[in-house]
RNA sequence: GGUGCGGUAGCCAAGUGGUAAGGCCCGGCUCUGCAAAAGCUGUAUUCGUCGGUUCGAUUCCGACCCGCACCUCCA
């Protein structure tokens, strides 16, 4: 069963599938522009992207997943030149860091990782074939724009009226459009190639216009079509970049290639709002990865919070979000803990995808794959895993049913890139009980044992301010930290 | 003004033309010397408001109220 989720461009819920049975399924994802750290509604919408694509390989398609790094652009250019590095430094810099935080929110590195800088010749070569076709034309400052009006299905993604584009004067932020001032002959073009200016230092490529640098939207279009073809299989991104971002990219690359169909699905996902508000640098609310670890929330719970919403509805993030998350992910460890005893099996076993037999069982869990696979339903789908998870609880269950139980359990989490039994790897080292410690865990569970309960809660209370805790079973105890 | 989305329990969040998944929190029970942990279990006569269609609507239609996003380089 193909895995169905929404298109923006035919505004209808669309089953994704390769062009022919067992063909190379191509998907690009904008990525980061890289001048600082990532933010959490970044990660919201890679996450999801993460989502996608792990379902899909999943469910047996070889998925070639291309995502860039834009590492030219005013940002870039005026911060390295703030910090007084070269531009190639600083952006290895934020690739890098932003890499290491992928990483730690497990997140699958891109099959191909394209950095704009290193395809300027490929977009050239696109911005000649648009001139060459009448679809381009080059400004007195040696600038070249698309002429949206030469495209005639222009507007057709985020669906805009093309004459109430033409006279806009004023842009959401209220500054003016002037045509004038960039010698465009319309407001609604774009840049595919930006003269150089006085300000951009060092950061100038020739081209056949003059020395400049790529305007934002070619960088994807020549990109996209370099590594998955002229037309390919999903395109995704967050919402703001439906428009203008998308729909130039589709303007551009169709006019470029005589294609109709640059990508056969738009995958969009929602923004993510921070306590109830826009996230924003001016409230205080654009949380980083970092800021969160410092805030005591660990990174597989910032994951779980990110993708339990649905990749279409606005995310409310709060930290409660993430504490709750945190819950939620040690309840699943737990049910998970039993099922592996019952198939005799640790949590070291435990590495999804669960590779049991052939690994083709879902068990109990087959309802949250479907739910998965129907518009990316991720909130649905771990509802169904807790449903599951309380099934599989019961006693009756048979070694066989686990597992097959934990064989979906495992690709499940798989899918949505959930780890288990992280923290206690991490905590093994840090949770080294120290020999005093020991010694009055062990002096406790004597004085209990001797039914001295007054002198037992004494040394509980002596262990408390140790920042440790004995749990207690019928036949020992553990001490854990508090 | 244009385009689009949403209002479901204390918080978060699915879903369906036939009388509301799940997570967090909270309550109860079991277990326990007491706790903790663990397991079980309980909590929306109700799904923004008002109409309409229907045997029946939270789910379809209309109106309204409220919130949000995007509208030229913000994921």
């Amino acid at each position: 069963m193909p895995i169905r989720v929404h298109d923006t461009l035919s505004r209808s819920i669309k089953p994704l599938l390769p062009k022919q049975p067992g063909a190379e399924y191509g998907m690009y994802c904008c990525g980061p522009t890289v001048y600082g750290p990532a933010h959490i509604g970044n990660f919201r919408t890679f996450l999801v992207q993460d989502v996608l694509r792990r379902a899909l390989q999943l469910d047996g398609l070889a998925v070639k997943h291309v995502r860039n790094i834009t590492d030219v652009d005013d940002k870039t250019i005026r911060q390295s030149q703030a910090e007084k590095i070269s531009l190639k430094d600083f952006t290895a810099k934020w690739t890098k860091k932003f890499h290491a935080d992928c990483d730690a929110l497990n997140m699958l590195a891109p099959h191909v990782e394209p950095s704009a800088v290193e395809h300027i010749p490929h977009q050239i070569a696109m911005i000649e074939k648009l001139v060459a076709g009448g679809h381009a034309y080059k400004t007195g400052d040696g600038s070249v724009y698309f002429k949206v009006c030469s495209c005639h299905d222009y507007g057709k993604l985020a669906h805009l009226d093309r004459d109430s584009l033409r006279t806009q004067d004023t842009n959401s932020a209220g500054s003016v459009n002037d045509a004038d001032e960039y010698e465009r002959e319309s407001v609604s073009d774009f840049a595919l190639w930006k003269a150089r200016k006085p300000a951009d230092g060092e950061n100038f490529w020739p081209s056949p216009w003059g020395e400049g640098r790529p305007g934002w939207h070619i960088e994807c279009s020549a990109m996209s079509t370099h590594y998955l073809g002229e037309t390919f299989d999903l395109h995704g991104g967050g919402i703001d970049l439906c428009f203008p971002h998308h729909e130039n990219e589709i303007a551009q690359s169709e006019c470029a290639t005589g294609k109709k169909d640059f990508a056969a699905h738009w995958f969009h996902s929602a923004h993510l709002m921070v306590d109830g508000a826009k996230m924003s640098k001016s409230l205080g609310n654009l949380y980083t990865l970092d800021d969160l670890v410092a805030k005591g929330a660990t990174p597989p719970a910032v994951r779980y919070a990110l993708i339990a919403g649905h990749y279409r509805s606005q995310l409310n993030f709060t930290l409660k979000s993430v504490e709750d998350a945190a819950g939620a992910i040690a309840k699943i460890e737990k049910a998970a803990t039993k099922l592996l005893e019952k198939c005799g099996l640790s949590p070291a076993d435990f590495a999804p995808p669960v590779v049991l037999e052939k690994n083709t069982a879902w068990g109990a869990f087959l309802p949250a794959w479907e739910t998965l696979c129907d518009d990316l339903n991720v909130p649905g789908a771990l509802g169904k895993i807790f449903t599951a998870l309380h099934a599989a609880n019961d006693p009756a269950l048979t070694v066989e049913q686990a597992r097959a139980d934990l064989s979906g359990l495992g690709k499940i989490l798989y899918a949505l890139g959930i780890r288990l039994f992280t923290a206690k790897k991490d905590a093994a080292g840090a949770d080294e009980i120290p020999t005093e410690v020991a010694a009055l865990g062990a002096k406790r569970w004597a004085a209990k044992q001797a039914k001295d309960f007054a002198g037992a809660d004494a040394m509980r209370g002596e262990l408390e301010k140790l920042g440790w805790k004995s749990l207690d079973r019928k036949d020992g105890y553990a001490l854990v930290k508090l």
